[in-house]
DNA sequence: TGTTATTCGTTATAGTATAACATATCAACT
DNA sequence: AGTTGATATGTTATACTATAACGAATAACA
């Protein structure tokens, strides 16, 4: 499985497919995919890298929007409740999903030199799987990211 | 595997031997577990959940120290640098380690209702290792933490 | 004992997130 | 169209998390 994020890929048709799908789900669930909220999607869907609540924040405003806090973290919610966009946990910070449409354990993948960050998933058997067969505990929900070089950058250091 | 945290044990048992592994590595490489990184390692341990590095420091405020944010930072940053605590980033909180003295990458399972946290860790064939060997992407460091029910809390909510 | 590296004390500030409440908009029904 | 209840937004204030910076103290080593 290729993580989507890190290969090149026309990235105009990328973001396109991805408002494109949102605006369906949407529609298909009663969802109100409204002007700020489809705005920080374009916002976050413009690169494959994660982007904080408060560079949002400063996009919206350098937009023309009179926006706080509060706005930007509606937005995120709903876009994360939703599925359209995840939480990077681990760079406090959120990504847009890449691929939406699906129930997913997204599994992030963080490039700590380009920052870019790639999104695979996880197949049932994963160690969080096991662990929680023999266990008993229950996942509700399943963060799973990795810190590391992306292959364009490990080229570049060598 | 049947991860640590859950399961009814002995606790004075498990701190102390903690401890101990700690005292014992520290000397073995040459690291000085200092009396407020010993006692922080002690405020982990006390209970099998995450704990906040601000609750941390009204803990040692209440012991008496004159304790400033960076005290705790700082000795949060050795406890998690050389293994003996993880991060909880879900949480942005702190947990000791349940397994120290060997390299891991922790799995980490969250309780939502009691708040306690288990450990268990990950074996080679996650998806994480699966993604990351088709992708060509390095892994430097790995999070994987699960959000949901513990066993017992389970039986409670029936 | 002097030298160097590490740790600690302290002040200030940066960065992330939410509570609370007023207002506006939407959707569905009468 | 007008009423009504639910959802979304505007706004202010504040809580929570984390680090920068720099000097003083302490430990490790020659
Ligand atoms: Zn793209
Ligand atoms: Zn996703
Ligand atoms: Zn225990
Ligand atoms: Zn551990």
């Amino acid at each position: 499985m290729v993580p989507i994020g890190f290969e090149r890929h026309d990235h105009a048709d990328c973001v396109e497919a991805a408002i494109a799908a949102a605006d369906a789900r949407c529609t298909e669930n009663g969802l109100r995919l409204t002007p700020i909220r489809r705005r920080v999607l374009e916002i976050l869907l413009s690169r494959h890298c994660a982007i904080g609540a408060y560079d949002i924040l400063d996009i919206l405003k350098s937009d023309g929007v009179k926006a706080q806090p509060p706005l930007v973290y509606r937005a995120l919610d709903f876009l994360t409740g939703h599925g359209f966009a995840h939480r990077v946990e681990r760079l406090n910070a959120f990504v847009a999903c890449a691929v939406p449409g699906q129930r997913h354990a997204p599994v992030l993948l963080i490039c700590r030199t380009c920052a870019r960050v790639a999104e695979t998933h996880a197949e049932d058997d994963t160690a969080l799987g096991r662990a929680t067969r023999d266990s008993g505990f229950v996942v509700e929900r399943a963060v799973m990211e990795a810190e590391g070089l992306c292959p364009t950058c490990q080229e570049n250091a060598t």
